[in-house]
DNA sequence: GCCCGTCTGTGTGTTACCGCACATACAGCC
DNA sequence: GGCTGTATGTGCGGTAACACACAGACGGGC
């Protein structure tokens, strides 16, 4: 497998002279199931945008409860509080599917940001995006079925993969959805039974695709719209904000 | 009564060549109980900084169910869509409670914000806050119960208020926080014969803040405590994320 | 002062999810 | 190829919040 900053979208998307400029800063890097790339309140060294690997942003709560609020793949780049300015977050980061990210020193990704260029827009539209997913996930936490969410989490996850085959826990879904391990059991198998997935210890693998988006809820719908909205039209468009 | 844009905690904070710039745009509006600043989709005009009165942004379902992300009252800033680029959002914003606003033109907010001053700072760092209460708010909706939500709505709702007596019916609480509206008579109910606060059709009065602080959850003091660090050392510390 | 719309209180039955306990089955490893 | 730790399956009782139905009660407006 050949490696490119390229296959990170944000990094895709920049400019000739910003990619020149970064291009001896990136550093690839592996990334393990269950790697923490930074906890609460711990200042973030850099930042680090994913190519095969998949991120989940979430919170533990004081009794060891958790909930997954916004998932990172090669879309986006975890560690944005290093230029919103506030350096850290209550929350954490962990990898939930291994694979590789290209990292950037905090410094480094401060300076481009600050020369206010594609880098700036585009790290800021994608935080806006990243603002659609928690906002829905709020939204659907509140008001819809474990199933549902199973099957959105399924497909989101499955938009930032290579493969078919998801390689996670039933355990450590269920502590992303923030629901019991037994909800997960059940809710897997019946969307083994109905045929839309299969899995074995550890192996979740995509069979049908169409019968899961036929189970999701909407939110899965406004998040990918959303991320496409966003970030479809970024590249040379200085002045389309201000000018619209 | 009398109105300063210095009643917001963001406008306060700007330097002096920010605020001579900005002062003839800044335009005082009242804001009514149910006034919608945007809704899904729609190109935003203005952004609107809260003095005396409190918005919900929230995301309203297919079904018609509805569940709020986060509040902005005199501390924050409606409209970061603007400075984000993206324009819009997928979610609305409605005014919670009765009072005013000062409002800034589209092009004004974007024209300040690529100054890259204090005003840049004060949003980004503004906007990290938001994402913060989202974040709570998607947890909060997974593991806390109804009557802990309540508590954490009325303190941070109070947090915002000048007094102690809110405005508003069970049934637009419930919409709220996205639970029935029984769900909030019963609640209610308990923290009345608890003593901690009274009301009559249409009016709460917290009576004992520290008995709501007992009861609520940890989401309100993170929220709370993510909000002060985030913006209380903005103002004249230009390269302080820089030289860090 | 009365009327009527809205807001609040209460009951009943239902459901989705939880918590716990334990049975089973896979898969890597010596 | 059997052992062992981890992952998955299942059952049972409990409960918080739901949906629906309706009773009562406040309060602004004529």
């Amino acid at each position: 497998m050949i490696h490119s900053p390229d296959q990170n979208h944000l990094l895709a998307a920049l400019d000739a002279a910003e990619r020149a400029r970064l291009a001896e800063h990136l550093k690839l890097v592996p990334l393990r199931l269950g790697d923490v790339l930074y906890e609460p309140g711990e200042q973030l060294q850099y930042a680090s945008f994913p190519t095969t690997a998949i991120v989940s942003l979430h919170y533990v709560m004081e009794t060891g409860a958790s909930a997954e609020t916004a998932g990172v793949g090669n879309e986006g780049v975890v560690g944005i509080a290093l230029f919103m300015g506030g350096n850290t977050t209550p929350s954490s980061a962990v990898v939930k599917t291994a694979g590789h990210a290209y990292r950037l020193d905090r410094r480094i990704l401060k300076e481009e940001f600050e020369r206010a260029g594609t880098m700036q827009r585009l790290l800021l539209r994608y935080t806006q995006a990243l603002i659609t997913q928690m906002t829905q996930t709020a939204a659907c936490n509140r008001h819809h079925s474990v199933e549902q969410q199973l099957c959105r989490w399924l497909l989101s996850t499955l938009d930032r993969m290579q493969s078919r085959e998801l390689v996670i826990t039933q355990e450590l879904v269920a502590s992303m959805l923030g629901v019991r391990r037994e909800g997960i059991t059940e809710c897997a198998g019946m969307l083994q039974r109905a045929g839309h997935i299969s899995y074995r210890r550890g192996h979740i693998t995509v069979l049908d695709r169409a019968g899961l988006e036929a189970r999701v809820c909407e939110c899965y719908a406004v998040v990918r719209t959303e991320m496409t909205r966003l970030l479809s039209d970024v590249r040379g468009r200085e002045h389309a904000a201000a000018a619209a």
